[in-house]
DNA sequence: CTCGATGCAAAATTTTTGCAGTCCC
DNA sequence: GGGACTGCAAAAATTTTGCATCGAG
């Protein structure tokens, strides 16, 4: 493993545990379990997901559980919030992300694809200006078609995005 | 009024009629009653919002029938659907906008800016030569704090946005 | 021990859908 | 007149919440 990647599970779990700790929450065996689930995601997850994969860890972990813990985990910045615009939100585990994230949503394969877009850390400061408020978020999405995508084979269709 | 101004209520309902027509779907009190609502907005609107100013030009008018008009609506261009990430969304009659339009979300006085982003047609076509795929739509929003935009005058709070 | 955290189920909220009746073309 | 369209209410689907109980510190 390299040096420099510090963010595995385990120290993760630690700065985690902190977090909760240093804001007065308590640490409970269902928010560890939950936090694992996330963190052990290879992708995005909805909320419905992440029970599914908490229960397997702690299976008494309960859906308000999840929903109530995940506020905290994007807060934490462990976990970060994807709203695509669907009816449910996905979350994605925060690894080593350093720049600004974009999305690219592909409406045949169903994948939502993750691409660094530093210019917007310059846009938000511009339009801050503009207007003088304070950034607090912000959201970059290109929503497209694959087709030629698929036959260069980046995009399999049927990619494994939950129903 | 300015003769460039060829996009007021009047033709812009003869539009919305040639453009049912043209896709063989019919022209009722209804849905006439709800695209006069829209257009008539001059700000952004939910459904709820819809069906009550829809109402009251023609009170037979159902959510149901709101709900399945918004499509349409947004299919032909003459409104805009404008999602910023809660768990209702917002649309918008489209006016005289020309330039792909990036919006400011308020958290402090709860509104929605639309500001001009030109060179969002320039990130997606580049988006789009480095992965080969077909541009279908973009977002781009910046969530902001406005404390100082509120003594400037330019975002009083209290807005008058929806609960 | 104490009070924050949890599980359960009911509620809330927005949007969709089935069906019988209506009215545009 | 026929079939698209509509209203109504029930259904869907995700997230929130009240309350009794549990357990971390």
């Amino acid at each position: 493993m390299d040096a420099t990647d510090t963010k595995n599970s385990k120290n993760m779990q630690e700065t985690f545990k902190d977090f909760l700790s240093s804001k007065g929450l308590r640490v409970t065996n269902q928010r560890l379990a939950i936090f694992d689930a996330a963190f052990d995601h290879p992708d995005h997850f909805t909320a419905e997901d992440l029970l599914e994969r908490a229960r397997e860890i702690d299976d008494s972990v309960s859906r308000a559980t999840v929903y109530r813990a995940l506020p905290i985990l994007t807060e934490s910045g462990l976990i970060r919030e994807v709203d695509v615009g669907r009816d449910y939100k996905f979350y994605m585990a925060n690894r080593n992300v350093t720049t600004f994230q974009a999305q690219v949503i592909c409406l045949d394969c169903d994948k939502i694809f993750e691409i660094d877009a530093p210019f917007m850390e310059w846009y938000g400061k511009t339009v801050a200006d503009k207007l003088s408020l304070k950034v607090e978020s912000q959201r970059l999405q290109v929503t497209a078609h694959c087709s030629e995508l698929q036959s260069s084979g980046l995009c399999k269709r049927g990619g494994k995005r939950n129903s």
